[in-house]
DNA sequence: ATAATGAAAGTCAATATTAGTCAAAGGTAG
DNA sequence: CTACCTTTGACTAATATTGACTTTCATTAT
């Protein structure tokens, strides 16, 4: 979150912008220029900090014209989301992927900091750890399922 | 417990920010530059002197722009309680009894009913078969402890 | 209409930049 | 001497940056 790198920096200019708008359509080429990066650097960014979990659905649109449109998912609005949510888990998630779907729903005031805590409580990596990387990540998967799938009916 | 070692003199000079600002952020590599000691030493200070039971939280990332961050969290009255109960689990626990334990935090006004539901969710046996009870029950001490761990401070 | 062209965005893998782990070696207190 | 703590460094892991190559789409030329 801190500004120390490009990517963060690209990151909260893209979101002080959601702060106020709900969605923003760029040029990638323009961003990537306006803070002297690569192009590709923009699709990093997004993919790293605007994916579903997150909060986010991303469109885009190539050749001329083209275009990336950020826009910023409400989860109260549509519980459908947290299928979406449920669904981009799969059968495995990292813990970084897993903090950020916490974060996620405390933003949707589904639910609170201390709920937070004890969702990343369970899902930490030395808590999970097994010695076996994609075991973890599969127990990941399930615990989070699992409390999602929860908050789907008391919430 | 004086200056005598390294380690404790970057313990004080961490401390001595944190007395003022309840959090410090720091790049590995710096503080290593500063007090002329190999990086990981600062690995080493953070594991032995800034834990949890002390009062402290650690965040990091890694890669370009990395940091380590340590807060001072506030711990909670209910400490005794909580040692009491993580005590008690030792390295098993079945189902059955992590919902006593999660029953007994609510009775204690330790967490609120939807907190509940969420660590049942965690500990389901469903989300944590793995085929072997003692494999399951291990790792459902593991996450139901660590949980604890994290209830003893706010953030 | 169809094909060619150019202007976007996407993918992926190599490289760079941090921090983490672990165990061996070195000190120190009792 | 022994047990515990500190220091060191080789190896590992995570994250960021870069650029070559690919795909998609609108426009222009035939």
């Amino acid at each position: 979150m801190q500004g120390k790198n490009v990517s963060d920096i690209i990151e909260k200019y893209l979101k002080k912008i959601l702060a106020e708008d709900s969605e923003v359509e760029i040029s990638r080429s323009e961003i990537a220029n306006l803070f002297n990066v690569v192009p590709s650097q923009i699709n990093y960014v997004i993919k790293t900090r605007f994916g579903i979990p997150n909060g986010y659905i991303v469109e885009s649109k190539r050749g001329g014209g083209g275009y990336i449109r950020i826009e910023k998912v409400k989860l109260l609005d549509n519980l459908d989301i947290i299928n979406l949510i449920v669904e981009s888990i799969g059968d495995t998630l990292s813990y970084k992927e897993g903090k950020s779907i916490a974060l996620t729903l405390l933003e949707n005031d589904i639910i609170n900091n201390k709920e937070v805590n004890i969702i990343l409580s369970a899902i930490n990596c030395k808590t999970l750890n097994t010695g076996n990387k994609t075991i973890e990540n599969n127990l990941r998967a399930r615990i989070m399922i699992s409390i999602l799938n929860h908050l789907k009916y008391e919430s």
